[in-house]
DNA sequence: ATGAAAGCGCTAACAT
DNA sequence: ATGTTAGCGCTTTCAT
């Protein structure tokens, strides 16, 4: 509501409304703990209530020096693994009073460092980063600046992947996810298995090139280069793939994508190319996004709780908030889902067309 | 950066710097647009430059009565379809210096004015909304109430889609969208064309039966009430829709989905059911998510401009904020796009399972 | 238990 | 062209 001045409500309006000062009214209507007789809290209570009255967040933020607004950070939100880690995450803040500003870079380091240098000047109480975009050296020292300025201001930093130099604060053991997925194939009787990986410039894809190559070695298994399959992420670059998969004399008989959406993409390919799936190769994706169950044939694949994984991140940041330690690495459950893209390898060579 | 007192770097420090007054530190910084010498005016920014200052958006918020933020309603991020157009409100968002909060209804008239209300407090300069969730006359007076009061605070509100009583500022004609997938069904021999209905309460779901109605009428064909198979507009709802598409004596030949999420879902539900497709039943869906385009067989589907929608959303609060009068309708063009799970109608009755 | 007043960091009159 | 000053709406000492 606007008053004649064009001024809306404020606490001064609903004090005098109540017969007290804004101090008082300040006091009943902030999470102050301060004593305010039973009385007169009611009515400044009721005073604020037949104005409807909302407390100007920015005002409040200028003198708390905290504005209960949280930054988020996703390559892009359209994916549904950072759609659901924001989604947890907005789900956790709002059910303490954050809310969340949802920023997409990409995966271009320069849109990182302005998108915090742009929740930096919001005041944001807390950066939350999911993968972080591997950057020259110099881009990663002014990301640096940037994150250490809001360290500065009193904001939490919390991680959901590993970074450069900087473990997760919360996440899930992609060498685990992994372990899990080969586990199965090699109970399957594969022994050929390739890795479809993430960008080359996210910090997963290296991360994950590493652990899959010690899953492997677990089971006296190496991971070839020629299994090793660059992508860039999309369900395009999943598609594409498909081909560098079926050729050669003794092509894979399973992939483990490390994505679900790397893993829809390659289902396509290798549809387009002729090959059936799980007869001629077995596909095992990681994510477990929704979408999974909807393919054809069923995808089998990891789940990783990535909602809880955006709510625990928005935790994290509460705690630290709170003046809290840092933790260190908190994992969640990851564990296979075994639906039909998966099956027994393939006694011969078998040809992509059948 | 913290000074010994433990503040961060503000104007003043800035100005002190270069040796000016704290107003016309301002004034370069800021939009301003008032007259400062070009000496002082690059003295004030070497300062500026030196201490990587990030001017307090908060507190120009404070005084400017303009916050830079804007709200974005949908009812679930993880959905394609409001991550895409939550993703064209970023893209023009971030192009013109605003930041988005993105907040998620889940359908709950409770939440979607709950979260109106913490918008509000927040003084965001704009609410964009996709569809409204229906709700009983009480709660919609409580919305309204909220809505004035970001209005009156200047705000300006935005609609991707229709709401009650008030028409959508961008969006696109489903009539239109209808239109399409029913020519290129009709020209394939189908008339008995089912419709996979949206959750009654999402405004859409309404908007579009009576749509769907009105093509078929043009086509001289009608819209039983057994071929309107409400859903929750989940990939699961889609997914148990599908028995009731093929049961009875004449069951559908094609259906029409009001989303992708629900096509694909009923994709999968048909193949649960051992139906194929397209050859016992043509699928469309509406959308054309990426996700379309991956699923098997690929999605034949009305392509609607999501992202580019969402863009424009954020360019009409801006026009607004301008104070630029409301437009009417600005309708984006849609587009069949044919792909595999469409085909020619069965001739006889087909049994589910060929 | 309540009120008066200072001030968060900035912009916008209003001087000069 | 530059500086001084008065707030924006709120919380928080510091009185009382």
């Amino acid at each position: 509501m606007k008053d004649p001045s064009g001024r809306l409500t404020s606490l001064t309006d609903v004090a005098r409304r109540a017969g007290v000062s804004v101090a008082t009214a300040s006091r009943v209507l902030s999470a102050s703990t301060y004593p305010v007789a039973e009385k007169t809290r009611r009515r400044v209570l009721k005073a604020a209530d037949a104005l409807d009255f909302a407390p100007n967040l920015i005002a409040r933020g200028l003198v708390a020096q905290r504005t209960y607004l949280v930054g988020m950070l996703v390559s892009d939100l359209v994916d549904e693994h950072a759609a659901a880690l924001a989604r947890g995450v907005e789900e956790a803040a709002a059910e303490n009073g954050f809310a969340v500003l949802v920023m997409s870079t990409d995966g271009d380091p320069e849109k990182e460092i302005d998108a915090v240098r742009r929740l930096r000047s919001m005041r944001v109480d807390a950066v939350i980063f999911s993968y972080s975009t591997v950057a020259d050296r110099d881009q990663q020292d002014r990301l640096t600046a940037q994150l250490r300025h809001v360290e500065a201001a009193g904001g939490a930093l919390v991680r959901l992947a590993p970074h450069p130099r900087v473990g997760p604060d919360a996440s899930i053991s992609t060498r685990q996810g992994f372990a899990l997925a080969v586990e199965h194939l090699v109970g399957l009787g594969h022994r050929r298995i390739a890795l479809l990986q993430g960008p080359a410039n996210a910090g997963l894809s290296q991360v994950g090139v590493y652990a899959m190559r010690r899953v492997l070695e677990g089971h006296r298994l190496s991971l070839a280069d020629r299994f090793i399959i660059p992508t860039d992420g999309t369900l395009a670059g999943g598609r594409s793939a498909a081909p560098a998969l079926l050729k050669g004399r003794a092509p894979a008989t399973a992939v483990v994508a490390m994505s679900d959406t790397l893993a829809i993409g390659v289902l396509k390919g290798l549809a387009d190319a002729g090959a059936r799936v799980p007869r001629d190769i077995s596909v095992v994706g990681f994510d477990d996004v929704p979408a999974a169950a909807y393919t054809t044939p069923g995808l089998t694949t990891v789940h990783v709780p990535l909602r809880e994984l955006g709510s625990a991140g928005m935790q994290v940041a509460i705690w630290l908030l709170g003046g809290g330690a840092r933790r260190g690495r908190n994992n969640l459950p990851v564990e296979l889902v075994v639906r039909e893209s998966t099956d027994k390898a393939p006694k011969a060579r078998p040809g992509p067309r059948g």
